[in-house]
DNA sequence: ATATAATTTCGATAGTTGTCGAATTAAAGA
DNA sequence: TCTTTAATTCGACAACTATCGAAATTATAT
């Protein structure tokens, strides 16, 4: 029987619950997240190639929204520093926060166990 | 140096995109998310004792908010899937949903190896 | 049966948000 | 300098949502 280990919940202390909210939030709309898994997808196809650019004009092109929508959703993404942002001459470049990444990884990864 | 395998992320392909988004709405609130962890919280003291049960008057006397609310905030949970309600009597009984924490569990935790 | 307690439903409301088009700014090229 | 391209800001609007109080429902206990 396949049992849980429920003292990774209390991790979630070492986060205030309203900042992981805020981060699950800015996940939660599927063009948002659409868009922060694309980065990641960009982001791991620079590794291969390395080259660690992620130009936004790119991926604004496989979603159906406007660029002001993007530039909306993209803010809001950096605003709960799940992505890192700069400009780079006439583009934006986005990367994951790696730093969020292992926070929401630590506190989400909750291990089972048998008993 | 540490770096992340993206790999996990194709991952999210097995669930859809709209189904991963809903789910993290449902936990994007911070009552909400109170609410998930609580129930988790007061499970895993009920493995320990023995009784699995989880009562909604207790929990409601946690957060600030009215019964009215709380069952609003609960029907979403239980329309993600996050969790698994059972009318007991008078009572109402909640559990976590083990299949979409499993879930969530393998896409999400994005692990990271060296190189 | 009636009273009490837990929960839900309903209706309303204030606040939030995803989206767009138009106008603006920033940078690159001609 | 003028033009084109990328991105942002602004204003607006429709849709959604968290919350509440009041009323209804469900089950227990007296």
């Amino acid at each position: 029987m396949t049992v849980v280990n429920f003292d990774n919940y209390r991790n979630v202390k070492l986060m205030d619950t309203k900042r992981l909210a805020k981060i699950l939030k800015a996940l939660s709309h599927p063009n948002r997240l659409e868009l922060y898994m694309e980065i990641a997808r960009k982001q791991e196809a620079g590794f291969r190639a390395e080259e660690e650019e992620c130009y936004i004009a790119d991926i604004m092109s496989c979603l159906s929204i406007g660029a002001p929508t993007v530039s909306h959703h993209l803010k809001e993404l950096a605003n709960a520093e799940l992505i890192i942002t700069e400009r780079k001459g006439k583009y934006l470049v986005a990367r994951i926060n790696e730093e969020t990444r292992r926070e929401i990884e630590q506190i989400l990864s909750l291990k089972s166990g048998d008993r």
